[in-house]
DNA sequence: GATTGCATACGAATTTAATCGTATGAGTTT
DNA sequence: AAACTCATACGATTAAATTCGTATGCAATC
């Protein structure tokens, strides 16, 4: 791996579109744009128009060998999670994973299940040592 | 409280100058500036004007019966951080707080100390059931 | 084959963030 | 009091993100 990966950011619009991307694997212009609009007021070319910055970028990929495109996301939804998880621990909490996870935790009502998860991964992490 | 309370989103530029008024609890504009580049380049007008923005903005306070102006953060660390977790909750992970959690804990070395105050927090939670 | 509908391409306008030069003034130093 | 230093104010420029109008083309329908 020699080449060093440019360090893509999605802007916040870029986001949404590719949230709709990763749930639906592929989609035209149209499909997504659709789902845009149930959350938000956009303008069709508007849709159009960020999808083709966004393939410029290299954030997402096309099929355009017919006349309505197919659009696939290029980058993971892992991948951004971290990015983005790392650009916040760095930025805001002082670079301590640790606040980071504590504050998630402490705001937010989880479900029994889920604190099991949790519970799980603590134990993983603590039998590692 | 019948206002609701506008929600300011801090740029990346703004949140590097929170991060040092949090920390210094106040300072002047030279301070931060003398902070700012140790990791980054900057011109002091730049910052500067950053921070008269910030002011109009409302994140921060400022005392200018002193030619030198003395700003204070007006937004605090934790409320912004809550903010910005929630915005990414809702729009990386699905809404769902723990994934993001499960994530932070996966991708991060923690110490023992810290899995342990994981724990607790855990453990807290899982007694309030 | 003309009309209509839907798709892409493209350029331009708008908005927001970030950068910085220059003007100005107050207080110190010489 | 002239020169220097350091501060704020402010306007202009640049860059990036967002928005959208209009042009163009293809393909199905009339």
């Amino acid at each position: 791996m020699s080449l060093k990966e440019k360090n893509i950011k999605p802007t916040e619009s870029e986001l949404e579109i590719l949230g709709i991307l990763w749930e639906k694997k592929h989609a035209t212009v149209r499909a997504v744009h659709e789902e845009l609009i149930l959350n938000k007021d956009a303008g069709y070319t508007t849709t159009l128009k960020l999808m083709q910055i966004m393939f410029e970028k290299k954030l997402v990929t096309r099929d355009d060998s017919n006349k309505t495109h197919i659009y696939t996301p290029a980058v993971s939804k892992e991948k951004t999670q971290k990015q983005f998880l790392n650009r916040m621990i760095t930025g805001l909490f002082s670079g301590n994973p640790t606040e980071l996870v504590l504050q998630a935790l402490g705001q937010h009502k989880n479900t029994e299940a889920e604190l099991e998860r949790i519970q799980q991964m603590i134990d993983k992490l603590k039998s590692k040592k």
